[in-house]
DNA sequence: CTAGGGTTAG
């Protein structure tokens, strides 16, 4: 054997950077890197194969005399995987100018790297050199710039692209289906589909993910039963897939049929099953799937052991959580930290929060976007707005991240939250970006909690505007006048809600007993589980009369009589829920609820009530945060 | 020595 391919199999076997340097330490000694082969190595592990080491290839790169096509060809991919993508391109210019020849490799970086860029504009200019080039005809290139146009949102080019080609081939065709669903295109993807001369599973697989993603999962199903041949990535989409789209029963449907087919789950899987348990609630069922992921040892796998740590921190159990990041995670990713630092805010636990984001700092990890948005929220709820402004202001200085709309939101809700109601409107009003919905919905929620009818009325003329069908954005106004006494006014907005014929977001609440989630909804009877929560509910609120409650029938969206008004907070579907609870589970046990909207006042004072006079503890996550209650208080200290 | 289509956490 050579020195150089010897030196080529060490590349192969470089886990880390240090043992990278050490390789290319023994490569600089014996005069080995300078011969292409080797250099060539060098660089497609520092560029591509490790994360984090494209300065090192770049540097190494430029220390190249005359480099040749695998070179750049490398140099582009990297570039093209990275943070700036854009850089592919300036790449591709130095080849230019050195007249070294572009391959269709060259082409299909470039592609991926306009791609993952999401511009139009620098695809279409690839597209062109790829002409001139006379690669236009290269099936492979072919099927990168059909996925390039339909990833820059211009369905129309990747269609004609697919359309010229002389003879596509499987992985074209599956390319061009592709195109259809990310452009929406159900109609065109299943036309597709079905002229597709030869199929294996993948065209399936895409077909799948397809009808998932567009949130078509009666097609999903019904395409997956008919499937000739059901491979492990067909299971793990649907179980994502439904999972993904809020549908439990169908994740765990799936994952059960797949077990008893003798599949075991994979980490695709186990994943999605993670997720759906986290956003159920189901605390029984997740702790099972941790108990699976050591046995099989896919713990050890960061995006395993991220979904359980989520899983824990959305069940209610944010020591478990805490747990899993501390002893169970051997290596951390960005999104480990971030879920962490989200699951202490979840809690109201901004302190917490703050010290991992600065641990996280001192380990050397860069925060992300995302970061920064668990960072914000934690701020927030913890009531921190110094601190949170503080964040905000470093984030691009310090840190060099672009600020998003989500960013500016976080604010709004951090002056909102805190009554710093006309420091919230002046922020919007002087944000770079056009604040959107979103922006004006935080406003009016602050509007709500702290009870300004003025700026309450003002942002809901900026959401007629921008998204005049939403409910919640009613229930929300007429919820202020309500409190207000405005009852004429919330007439007025019921009125204009039907005329737009918008109906209340239902809301509901679930609960496990016994690995079994049971969802309740508003003044639902039609089962008998349910008509024994209402029994049961019954009651617990003759027992919490008799100790002094007095319900706040501001709470309903109109002006009923006031027993009517009692009776429809009464049937509030997490009062429903903790009613079954109560009645199915052990004296003494926690009782977790999950409930898909906001809890309301009078639900959250009954829960105060029931956690005292029960002797229970109460674990409610509502759409942003979790409340404990204990012996007659709440975690979030009346703040949420 | 490199590439195109399907499933993965915040």
């Amino acid at each position: 054997m050579s020195t150089s391919s010897a030196c080529f199999s060490l590349f192969k076997h470089c886990k880390t950077f240090t043992h990278l340097l050490q390789v290319h330490a023994f490569a600089a000694k014996t005069g080995l890197q300078s011969h292409p082969l080797v250099a060539g190595q060098l660089l497609l592990h520092s560029a591509v194969t490790l994360s984090d080491t494209l300065h090192y290839a770049l540097r190494f790169f430029s220390s190249i005399p005359s480099p040749d096509p695998f070179m750049f060809n490398t140099l582009i991919r990297g570039f093209s995987e990275s943070q700036h993508p854009h850089q592919s391109l300036l790449t591709y210019a130095q080849m230019q100018r050195t007249s070294v020849p572009p391959d269709s490799f060259s082409f299909a970086f470039l592609l991926k790297a306009a791609a993952n860029s999401r511009s139009l504009l620098s695809g279409a200019q690839v597209h062109s050199h790829v002409v001139h080039h006379g690669f236009d005809e290269h099936l492979f290139v072919g099927t990168t710039l059909v996925s390039m146009y339909a990833e820059c949102g211009c369905p129309h080019s990747a269609r004609q692209v697919f359309d010229e080609m002389s003879q596509p081939n499987l992985v074209a065709w599956n390319a061009a289906v592709t195109a259809c669903f990310r452009s929406e295109n159900v109609r065109d993807a299943e036309e597709l589909f079905a002229r597709m001369p030869w199929k294996n599973s993948t065209s399936w697989n895409v077909m799948l993910a397809g009808y998932t993603k567009a949130g078509e999962l009666v097609s999903a199903r019904r395409l997956f039963l008919d499937m000739p041949f059901k491979d492990p990535v067909s299971w793990s989409t649907m179980i994502v897939g439904f999972a993904s789209n809020g549908d439990f029963d169908g994740a765990f449907w799936f994952y059960k049929e797949m077990l008893s087919e003798g599949l075991g789950p994979n980490e695709v899987s186990l994943t999605g099953m993670l997720s759906a348990c986290a956003q159920a609630g189901a605390f029984e069922s997740g702790k099972a799937l941790h108990g699976n992921a050591v046995k099989s040892g896919m713990i050890c796998i960061v995006s395993v052991a991220n979904a359980l740590l989520d899983m824990y921190a959305r069940c209610g159990n944010v020591d478990m959580a805490h747990r899993v990041f501390d002893r169970e995670m051997t290596k951390k990713s960005v999104i480990s930290w971030t879920s962490m630092m989200a699951a202490f805010a979840m809690y109201g636990h901004g302190d917490e929060a703050i010290k991992l984001f600065c641990e996280m700092d001192e380990c050397g990890i860069k925060p992300d976007g995302i970061t920064f948005i668990s960072l914000l929220y934690a701020c927030s709820h913890a009531g921190l707005v110094e601190r949170g402004n503080e964040y905000f202001h470093q984030m691009e200085d310090k840190y060099g991240i672009e600020l998003s709309i989500e960013h500016y939101g976080c604010m709004v809700d951090l002056y909102g939250r805190a009554g710093l109601l006309e420091e919230a409107y002046e922020f919007v009003m002087k944000m770079p970006i056009k604040p959107n919905a979103i922006i004006w919905r935080t406003l009016l929620g602050a509007c709500s909690i702290h009870g300004n009818l003025g700026l309450a009325e003002q942002a809901k003329t900026r959401l007629a505007e921008l998204d005049p069908n939403d409910s919640g954005d009613y229930v929300l106004l007429s919820n202020i006048y309500a409190v207000a006494g405005k009852w004429k006014d919330v007439a007025n907005v019921r009125r204009s809600m039907s005329d737009r014929r918008l109906i209340k977001n239902p809301g509901w609440s679930s609960i496990e007993v016994d690995k079994i989630i049971y969802t309740f909804v508003a003044s639902d009877i039609s089962s008998g589980v349910k008509q024994e929560a209402h029994n049961k509910l019954s009651e617990i609120m003759l027992r919490l009369r008799l100790e002094g409650y007095i319900a706040a029938v501001s709470n309903v969206l109109h002006d009923i009589e006031d027993e009517e008004k009692h009776d429809a907070i009464s049937k509030h579907s997490e009062k429903l829920a903790v009613a079954f609870g109560i009645a199915r589970t052990s004296n003494g046990s926690a009782i977790r609820i999950v409930k898909n909207l906001r809890v309301c006042g009078d639900c959250h004072a009954v829960m105060k009530m029931i956690s005292k006079v029960y002797g229970r503890e109460i674990v409610v996550r509502d759409r942003s945060i979790f409340h404990s209650f204990k012996d007659g208080s709440c975690s979030c200290k009346d703040y949420w």
